[in-house]
DNA sequence: TATAAAGGTGAATCCGCAC
DNA sequence: AGTGCGGATTCACCTTTAT
């Protein structure tokens, strides 16, 4: 089924990948059921965008709408989000997990909704930017962390992968904590257009994905990104010996993955 | 109003507190609409804990199993947030922030009703404890933060006091972030009871009230605790000169806290 | 008295399999 | 679903006891 779908792919090798072109809420139903042992997702968090796309009766909005409450863009986030994590979810296998990054613009809202559809947390991980943006007008603190969610798919569930001792090792022989010290993705490692200016708003570093990859899967499972971007987890998940699937709806974006793959595959 | 309710109280300085025995959801429609500077709730965490656990030496981990902290569903603890949030928000007055303290367990639920109900986000601080308890088992990485939200009333509210010059001395002179390394509350700080035992199962550290009351009131400020426990918020406002009122329905933490703040006072 | 060793403990959603 | 058992599993800090 997933051949059916227009996508990018490599072949043969325990680290596969596979790039689709579109919206994840239209082209996770066409996954095979519990195909996926690991998912990492970047929702956007952008709720003027969302409102222009989505509304709870999944009809597009156009302009002024007085049916809206006094929160509509709030409303049609939390429909957004519940599609994409029910979707997730159903591709997700019984044995599998699912990490979710945000911030507190819309962290709350989507772990609220994890627990509503039966995820259950494991961790909250604190990605601790070591060189955040400043508050600049000293009006709030320096917001220097983006927040993870962990989660198994139910309560119930007996089995996932956690490589404790791998990430004891990461971490000086000590038990890893909930919270990662990791500096924001730039220099070399940010991908850059032909202005050189910052090809992606929200590309994050190689080294949280690392984390992610090793502590909750193993060499040769099968990893989706609902959310690719520019393209970071196909990345870290073919040096690490695991297959990936990436969606992403902007072409533009998509463009940029592929080429990051295809440069760094023949490196 | 308030000194119609039962009340233990000081008079005179600009450090009077005030503790009130029951449930905030009803003492706070008696106290008087936008009457409190700032606000800190510690509320309920439903922690949901199912089965004992046993540290590596056999010995029994004291979790929190207390009654108050249980709730039959997310959505009776939703319908508790909602309602005690509520009324925080028709004392706090206009130019006032909150502070609510949580872990993973609730403040998702608590930080999207908060946004629900108009408050406005100004940071998610994490509360990074620098000796938590391992993950025993090495099935998850070892907690080791809370978060507290800092929210204003409302999107357009345009005042609110940050003490910027003042976090930033207590961070040797520059801008203070939104991770606060603090370790647990322990040892001589921690209360106990006849028996030597903790005499409540979550008491705060007052390095963490410290923060949030010098950096978001001034002198003379009145601060609201809601759920007061083992009165550290009315302690530490003192000691800053700042008015405070605490709610607690537990006779029994009404007591201790009293206590405290006499023989604090006494000092 | 000083130093070392031993013990206690913290808001924790903490095992997996066979029978 | 309940029980039993093999096996893997912990960090920082404070207090108490021992040398």
């Amino acid at each position: 089924m997933t051949q059916q779908l227009p996508c990018s792919q490599t072949g043969g090798s325990a680290a596969d990948y596979h790039i689709h072109t579109g919206n994840c809420i239209d082209i996770l139903p066409e996954l095979p059921e519990k195909s996926v042992e690991l998912i990492f997702a970047d929702p956007p968090y952008n709720l003027q965008l969302k409102q222009e796309l989505y509304r709870p009766n999944q009809t597009l909005v156009d302009g002024v709408d007085d049916t809206w409450d006094q929160f509509p863009s709030f409303e049609s986030y939390d429909e957004f989000t519940r599609q994409w994590l029910s979707a997730c979810r159903r591709v997700l296998a019984d044995d599998g997990t699912i990490w979710v990054i945000g911030s507190y613009h819309n962290i709350f809202r989507v772990g609220k909704i994890m627990m509503d559809l039966g995820y259950w947390i494991l961790n909250d991980v604190q990605w601790h930017k070591t060189n955040p943006m400043p508050n600049f007008r000293g009006v709030r603190f320096t917001n220097a962390t983006e927040t993870l969610i962990w989660a198994k798919k139910s309560e119930k569930q007996k089995k996932y992968t956690f490589n404790h001792q791998v990430m004891k090792q990461l971490n000086e022989g000590k038990q890893m904590t909930s919270v990662w010290q990791i500096p924001l993705c730039t220099g070399a490692e940010r991908i850059k257009d032909e202005h050189g200016k910052k090809a992606h708003s929200t590309q994050k570093p190689e080294a949280l994905l690392e984390r992610v990859i090793l502590s909750s899967s193993n060499e040769g499972d099968l990893v989706l990104d609902p959310f690719l971007g520019s393209g970071t987890t196909c990345a870290v998940a073919r040096k690490l010996n695991r297959r990936s699937i990436g969606i992403e709806q902007e072409p533009r974006y998509v463009k940029i993955a592929e080429n990051r793959l295809k440069t760094e595959g023949t490196q």
